[in-house]
DNA sequence: CGACCGATTGACT
DNA sequence: GTCAATCGGTCGG
């Protein structure tokens, strides 16, 4: 695959780090397992000065990560049953990260199947992974992997495939009540795994 | 404390 | 289209 990004790729403005993940290679390495996805969907959450962002009102324990070095993963626990993923980004103090909303499936996909799987249902192939807690399910993150450096081997992004201006589209985020008006996800044009609210 | 509700999903009318 | 699942974060008393 193609090289590992570095911590400076993380050390950036929220929007330009979302705008560019897209088309990166998502790599999660567990036990014999190895889970490879392109990045095709994002939302940009942008701490303090985005009251969508669960760092809107400062540091937490949930969202401390957030206020740590770039280049780290945020995991959270919604709805009771679902984890979420996103990207650190910005400067240690100031709270920044990316949602990873979804991901085209490009290796583990077997095994992402099967992680999917639930009483037995068989799942098409754009259902694995077209959502952010969906995604999650597939490549097996949970709580545990909350604070993870990408910089490590475990869970890392390497450069994948270019994606031009002409291919990337903005929209309003998905599912949030304040600040609907910002156009801060980032999809893949016409890419079949971008989920469909 | 207790109440409310969420960066979602899947099942169902 | 509607709605329940299910639990931890957050906020008010």
């Amino acid at each position: 695959m193609t090289r590992k990004l570095p911590r400076s790729f993380y050390s950036r403005p929220t929007l330009r780090v979302a705008r560019d993940l897209l088309g990166k290679y998502f790599i999660r390495r567990a036990g014999r397992f190895v889970f490879v996805g392109k990045i095709v969907e994002v939302e940009a959450y942008r701490g303090s000065i985005d009251p969508a962002s669960h760092a809107y009102r400062g540091k937490t324990p949930r969202n401390e990560v957030m206020f740590g070095e770039a280049g780290h993963l945020y995991v959270y626990f919604t709805y009771g049953m679902h984890f979420c993923a996103n990207v650190v980004t910005e400067c240690p103090g100031k709270a920044g990260a990316v949602l990873l909303r979804a991901l085209e499936p490009i290796r583990g996909l077997e095994r992402m199947k099967l992680n999917r799987t639930t009483k037995g249902r068989s799942l098409d192939l754009f259902q694995l992974t077209n959502g952010p807690a969906k995604f999650c399910q597939a490549f097996s993150i949970v709580r545990n992997d909350n604070g993870t450096d990408l910089l490590g081997d475990r869970i890392y992004i390497t450069e994948g495939e270019p994606v031009v201006d002409s291919e990337v589209s903005r929209s309003q985020r998905v599912g949030i009540r304040t600040g609907r008006d910002k156009k801060w996800r980032y999809f893949v044009k016409g890419n079949l795994w971008v989920s469909r609210p």
